[in-house]
DNA sequence: TCTGCTGGCACGTTTGAAAAGG
DNA sequence: ACCTTTTCAAACGTGCCAGCAG
């Protein structure tokens, strides 16, 4: 018997989680000699404009704790590669769907004593609606308006370094959904447009936290990690790969026993070719199968960004591949998309950082985190219209945030930025900006307001200035940036670090506990870091340099 | 008519609980 | 009584398809 979408979890469920969530040891927390996957994500400083030492910054600290000597490495990257050749898409349903292949890292060079805290955000890899035509992904219009931005937080955060390094960590349990009202905290999407899933890794140590001045993070970009978000697949070559890859699959495997398995359902001696893959077949007979990379939409580039923020404040990003591909996406325009103001937590305790893991059926290394979000509010509009949002708590325990009233000072960035905007309230939206960014990044903090248990839907609600100039933002030239530092909080509540027991890092808003110090310093972390996202300047990145987006106010 | 979305379905995997055995 | 192994069923993930809506 299915359990209804909504329905508690039970005990047996909450162990179930545990058990996936649990991490993985044994894995080497060092590549392994002749890994493959030199080029997925490492954080080589300096690639990008053939540079070989990071960018500049003054008064870095000691090298075994800058936060650039991170290296992510992208599990299964052959996987995500065949896909990607194809043109991936993932399956978006309205109860939330997980992504196959499943995001799982590995992560190195962290120091081993600092916490961590990883989360994945998905972005808009650009701004066009697509349609599969002629067996190949081509662009059908203006993209929708992008949907409420939700992050997952690996729930494990924050956790060691050495936590971190020891296992695969694995964001298996992420789902999609195309519910705007999703209450589950899946991350929302739009069918039919290209996201790209990005890696943050904050740091969250005890000495260091958010919210500090020496708040330190990275971004990673997998390029081989876009995906079109589809109802139903389209590609039936994404649809064999699926199948022959993910075991969950393994019922529609066989020598195209799909077809086999249509005429069994059907009664028929013979096999059936359903209508699908009769249309992708007659399609694939005239065109080819496999899209090219100058017309999938999904080769945009190949190379993997990190994004830094020195401790001190300076903020880079760097294209840690070969820089012969150049990025694809170079429009500018800006997407709204939500201010993650609480998120979803499935089970609070119970959890231990360092225990043993279970294996995980899909893969023998992964540590599978359990649904862990921020989640950003929804549009205003929806805030305004649905009471789900308002008052109803989902099953899940969304953790929102009613917050210690914490802020992040606002603080001015580069000289050639406008006025800092007005203070945020919590329940804006961060700006998700479309996928581009190779460049600079301005890191903006605005003041952090908290939000009630109950989000009900403060009619303030700016639009940040980013989305009324989609498209119209001119990509300037200006020489890379040094950030501004995430100013601490005036009167923010900022316990020791050893006070962040997990109960409270899960604390639901049902429950009303107030807040883990580290969660709602994420909050603000994500928060002021989807801030300076939506001022990503579309430069491409393999200059490494860039400039802040014209935005006013407003 | 076409395209996209939804819900139900069958199939398979995973996993915890219960049962069985030592 | 305790521990280990085996069995079982529920929960869950998956792609497919018919039907529906715009």
């Amino acid at each position: 018997m299915r359990r209804a979408n909504i329905a508690p979890l039970s005990p047996k469920e909450m162990l179930q989680e545990k058990s996936l969530s649990e991490t993985e040891e044994g894995f080497p927390t060092a590549p392994a000699p002749g890994h493959a996957d030199t080029s997925a994500g490492s954080p080589v400083l300096g690639v990008a404009g053939g540079s070989s030492t990071p960018l500049s910054s003054p008064q870095l600290p000691d090298p075994e704790q800058t936060i650039e000597n991170i290296k992510v490495y992208l599990h299964e990257k052959e996987l995500w590669k065949k896909f990607h050749e194809a043109g991936t898409e993932m399956i978006i349903t309205k109860a939330g769907r997980r992504m196959f292949p499943s995001y799982k890292v590995k992560v190195t060079g962290m120091n081993p004593k600092t916490k961590y805290i990883l989360l994945i955000d998905i972005v808009p890899a650009d701004d066009h609606r697509y349609k599969f035509c002629d067996n190949k992904w081509m662009v059908a219009g203006k993209a929708e308006p992008a949907m409420p931005g939700r992050l997952y937080v690996h729930p494990d955060s924050p956790a060691t370094g050495a936590h971190w390094m020891r296992q695969l960590v694995s964001f298996q349990k992420l789902k999609l959904t195309n519910n705007h009202l999703d209450p589950f905290g899946h991350i929302i999407l739009n069918s039919m447009h290209k996201y790209q899933p990005r890696l943050h890794i904050v740091k969250a140590d005890e000495n260091n936290a958010f919210g500090s001045k020496n708040t330190a993070f990275c971004t990673h970009v997998f390029p081989e990690t876009s995906f079109i978000s589809v109802t139903s697949y389209q590609n039936h070559k994404i649809t064999q790969l699926k199948i022959e890859n993910n075991p969950f699959a393994k019922g529609f495997r066989g020598s195209d026993d799909s077809d086999l398995r249509v005429a069994r359902l059907q009664s028929k001696e013979y096999p059936v070719i359903s209508k699908s893959i009769m249309r992708q077949r007659l399609v694939s007979s005239h065109g080819q199968l496999s899209a090219k990379p100058d017309v999938n939409p999904l080769h945009g580039n190949h190379q993997s960004l990190q994004h830094y923020q020195y401790e001190n404040g300076a903020h880079m990003q760097f294209a840690a591949s070969d820089t012969q591909d150049l990025p694809l996406n170079t429009f500018t325009a800006q997407r709204d998309s939500g201010l993650f103001y609480h998120c979803l937590k499935r089970r609070e305790s119970a959890r231990h950082l360092d225990l043993p893991c279970k294996r995980s059926y899909l893969d023998a290394s992964s540590s599978v985190g359990d649904d862990h979000y921020f989640r950003s509010p929804p549009p205003y509009e929806q805030q305004m219209l649905s009471p789900s949002y308002c008052g109803e708590v989902a099953p899940r325990e969304a953790c929102m945030y009613s917050g210690s009233g914490a802020d992040i000072a606002a603080v001015s960035a580069v000289d050639d930025l406008p006025p800092p905007p007005p203070p945020l309230s919590c329940n804006m939206w961060t700006s998700v900006a479309p996928y581009t960014g190779y460049s600079v990044q301005t890191m903006e903090t605005v003041p952090y307001q908290p939000f009630p248990p109950h989000f009900t839907a403060a009619p303030m609600m700016p639009r940040l200035p980013a989305m009324a100039g989609q498209g119209s933002q001119p990509p300037g030239n200006g020489p890379f940036s040094v950030y501004n530092q995430l100013g601490p909080a005036p009167g923010r509540e900022r316990g020791p670090a050893s006070s962040f027991p997990r109960e409270r890092v899960h604390a639901a808003v049902c429950e009303r506990k107030p807040p883990s110090p580290h969660l709602n310093a994420a909050n603000e972390f994500l928060y002021s870091q989807s801030f300076s996202l939506s001022r990503e300047s579309s430069l491409p990145y393999h200059s490494g340099m860039g400039t802040v987006e014209n935005w006013t106010d407003g």
